[in-house]
DNA sequence: TCAGAAATTGAACTTTTCGTCAACTTATTC
DNA sequence: GAATAAGTTGACGAAAAGTTCAATTTCTGA
């Protein structure tokens, strides 16, 4: 059993363990996962799950790792740059759109953080201030240039992750406030298109003053 | 014992139990929380609590009933009538108050949705729709008006209530991307000034035309 | 085909947790 | 202050969960 193969059997079966991991995880949370579900939900015996994963915190480190990953692949793409309204149109799109396929790994994200974060590495959480501080940057040079109004760059950033995140995460109450059916692409772009016309309708200086 | 103290060892007790159950189940969800921690929590040994209540169901459902109520009793007041402008900001500033001064409330209905919102009664998720309901009904009253531009009134609330949620049960991310410094009244302002100011900015008609 | 590595898994073992109980103390009423 | 109700609590048994292990099977390269 070499590298021919790529070690197909293991990197499958890792795979199954933290597909199934990060859907008990996201909706039981880290201390009420229970490895015998993880185990069922993957299709494969408790002992097996050992095999691969030494302890119940490995499996949990191993699935925010993956995610945080994801997440980065996904969206680094996603810069604040180019002209505001693009910008933003795009950013709040990309990331519904996220929140609509990838709806899972945005609730495990919300549980880690409801537990205190206590799992999230230090370089993890470096990475969430840098990508913070420079998106801050941009915002403030567009705001330096008059792009846009004058605004408290790191709560509108807020603001954005807030709206986009909540589609993912609060699905129950979503469904229910939006007349109790099933979240589909439409409603995606809905939201979409009322996050981002209402916030840069407000962004977009009604008096330009061209220095 | 009897009425005359109006079952002051009874009720205090049941509180303290409620307290520290909404803390632990805040934090840990309904699966990972023990007992016994909210035992410890609370001060009183495991067999007191359970003198209390008969199981960990019946705690849960207490304390979600509870925050229920005292959900509708903070916000009951804040209609979403007068003039819009003033409806939005007040409405924004009392919901981050209340998340700033009941974070573990509000962690615990995250918690609640993210397990797939189960334990919520059905009048509870229908006293949602219908609060819901009556303010989407008071913004598109606004709409046709003429106050405010013509936009998705279900969509809008929902931005609403994710922006101000996020500030309560996303601390540790609001933190890192705030710099890394605990949350003080300062900063709920600041979001809430940020969060009315430019939703408001975009909602105000530009050029209004009076019918 | 064969030897060694990788993978599988039933069955145990250990620890934790739920929930109970009976004995005990404190509070209340008359 | 006696009788009764309410409240307290250490200890225990049953069940469940995390983890280990040894026996077995499957896979891979030569």
């Amino acid at each position: 059993m070499e590298k021919l193969q790529e070690e197909r059997i293991r990197t499958r079966n890792i795979r199954r363990i933290l597909d199934a991991a990060t859907e008990v995880f996201a909706r039981k949370g880290f201390d009420g996962t229970r490895i015998t579900e993880i185990a069922e939900a993957s299709g494969l015996p408790k002992a097996n799950v050992y095999y691969y994963f030494g302890s119940k915190d490995d499996i949990y480190r191993a699935a925010i790792a993956r995610l945080i990953q994801g997440w980065d692949e996904a969206l680094e793409e996603i810069a604040l740059e180019k002209d505001p309204a693009e910008a933003f149109t795009r950013y709040v799109t990309a990331k519904l759109r996220f929140s609509h396929q990838h709806p899972t790994e945005s609730r495990l994200f919300a549980n880690e953080i409801l537990r205190g974060a206590e799992f999230l590495t230090e370089q993890e959480r470096k990475h969430i201030r840098d990508v913070t501080s420079y998106r801050v940057a941009v915002i403030e040079a567009w705001i330096a240039a008059g792009k846009i109004v004058r605004v408290d760059a790191r709560h509108l950033l807020i603001m954005l992750w807030a709206a986009t995140q909540f589609y993912a995460d609060f699905q129950p109450v979503v469904r229910d406030a939006l007349g109790n059916r099933n979240l589909e692409s439409a409603d995606f772009d809905a939201a979409a298109r009322c996050i981002a016309d209402t916030i840069l309708a407000g962004l977009i200086p009604r008096d330009p003053e061209p220095i």
